[in-house]
Order: structure tokens, then sequence, then C-alpha cells
DNA sequence: ATAAACTCTCCAGTCACAGGAAAGTAAAGA
DNA sequence: TCTTTACTTTCCTGTGACTGGAGAGTTTAT
């Protein structure tokens, strides 16, 4: 099948899967007559699995592995569960960093009267030192 | 003072300012003689003011604007607190997001029994078809 | 036969820098 | 004074994961 009718059916962008093809992520067959992609039900498995997993987060190249490991039938089901659990942990991480943020920016918004004047709390805690946000 | 002072003293690297001046975010003054950039007291002030924006999040962009409220000493607060809620807004999307990954993932690494076997629930997960997450 | 829809490759741009090369300049020590 | 070391300059490339667009070729529908 043509790369846009496999990227419907993957709900990527044909864009998305010729760069996926560039990098060697789902590599598809090449027609010798016209030079058209032709994807075929696996590779567009390939996608879809792909586009999921960017979806939660994973970057290509944990997608990558995450491929190999659904192509290797014989793998331990631990290796995709270490991999899961240390993508949980990033993100968990990242949800700290931007909770704190919100709490220091909500402190700031706060103390900051908003109106006409121009006396700006906001302000004087970005520009004050030393650094102590 | 030159690139090296003002690096220290801002907390950023070299590479950062002379960014920045690329960029025309904060530009010095150039010595004639010796083409060595040459940071005021006052750059430096706007080099941490930046610094510490970023810190929270904000983009070049965002911290462009509030540098020109920052000098602009008629400006309402209201401005920037209007930006600062605007920011507060999208780390709270982000975090909502990134908390119903963490939700799906978590759910994903519970079902797998992550041992030996090869039986994966989480790559059954990823290669089910349709697009139920 | 023609027009619309699709595909191809190649190049540039995104964001906010970091790394590195090659060359010039300044400060410190012998 | 000479040399070494440390600093600075510009310029180019690379990052991640694409997106947009130009210009050309191909297929399908009318």
């Amino acid at each position: 099948m043509k790369i846009g009718h496999a990227a419907k059916q993957a709900g990527l962008t044909v864009k998305t899967i010729r760069y996926y093809a560039d990098i060697g992520l789902v590599i598809p067959h090449q027609d010798a007559q016209t030079s058209y992609r032709d994807y075929s039900e696996e590779d567009v498995a390939k996608l879809q699995f792909i586009g999921k997993a960017r979806r939660y987060d994973f970057s290509i190249d944990e997608c990558r592995e995450l491929l190999s490991l659904y192509q290797d039938k014989s793998r331990p089901s631990s290796e995709v569960k270490t991999l899961t659990l240390e993508k949980i942990n990033q993100i968990d991480q990242k949800i700290t960093e931007l909770t704190s943020l919100k709490t220091q920016l909500t402190r700031l918004a706060d103390s900051c009267s908003g109106d006409h004047r121009s006396d700006c709390p906001i302000l004087d805690a970005l520009s004050s030192s030393p650094e102590r946000p």
C-alpha cells in the first residue's frame, strides 16, 4: 500500500512516516518501477505500535528498542517492564519539577496586585539578586 | 567586564550569553580595538533576570517580553501578572497530561509479570489495534 | 486529454543552545 | 622579554522529531 494509505491506517502523517523510513525505523519495500514506497500490513502494524509508544512519551530510540523487543518472540517480559518503569520514573520526575515550578509561580502571581499600577513583585523577584527564587 | 566574568556573575555559560547577544536579547558594548564583548553591570542584571525567568520555564520570547516590561517603568503590573498566569496554566496542563500518562503506563507495568517469560501485556497493549491506549 | 490527487527528493526551519576548530588577545610567571 | 596559559573571537555542525515548501514525476478520475 502507498504511503498516504499507510498514514491513514497508522494515524500518522505522511511526513512522519517518510521520516521513520529515513532513520531506518520502519523501512518499506521500494517499488523499482515507480520508486514509490510500498507498505505491508506488518509495516503498518509497526507504525501503529510506534505511534502509540510515542503518545506514551517514549523517544524514537526507545521506540526502536521496544520494536526490537516486540519482534523478538523469546525475550523475557522483564526487559520491557524495566524500560516502562524507567519511563514512569522519568515522567514522575518531570511532574515533580513542574509542580514545584507551579507552586513558585503561583506564589509570585498571588503577591502581585495585577492592576494599573506599575509596582510588580513578580519582576522584583526575577531581578533580585542573588539567586533565591 | 568580559564575557567569562559576566557568565560567572549571571550563572550562565559563555556560549549561552553569546547566543543571547546573537539573537539580540542582551547586546553588550563591543570594544572596537579588541572586538571583545564588554558587559556592563546592567547587562549582567538582565542576564540574571533572564536566567531566572528561564528557570521558571519562560521561553526566550517570553523572556524578551518580560525584559521589556521590566524596563518599562510605567507599564501596569497586570501585564506581567497575565503573562505569569498564562505560564501557570501551561504548566498545569502539562502536569495533567503527564499524570494521565503515568497512570496509564503504571497500569500497563502492573499487568506485566516482568519475569523470564516472553508473554508481555505491555507490548500487547502497544500493538493492539485499534487505538485504545 | 486534462485536471486533480498523490508521490518523490531535497532543503530549510524549529528551539535553545553545546561542542569544537582555528585564530587572535591578554594576563601571569620565569 | 619570552613563553605559557587562559581567555576570547567567529564559524560551522549537531541535537530531537519532525513540519513546511519547492519543484518534479506519477496515477487516477473525469
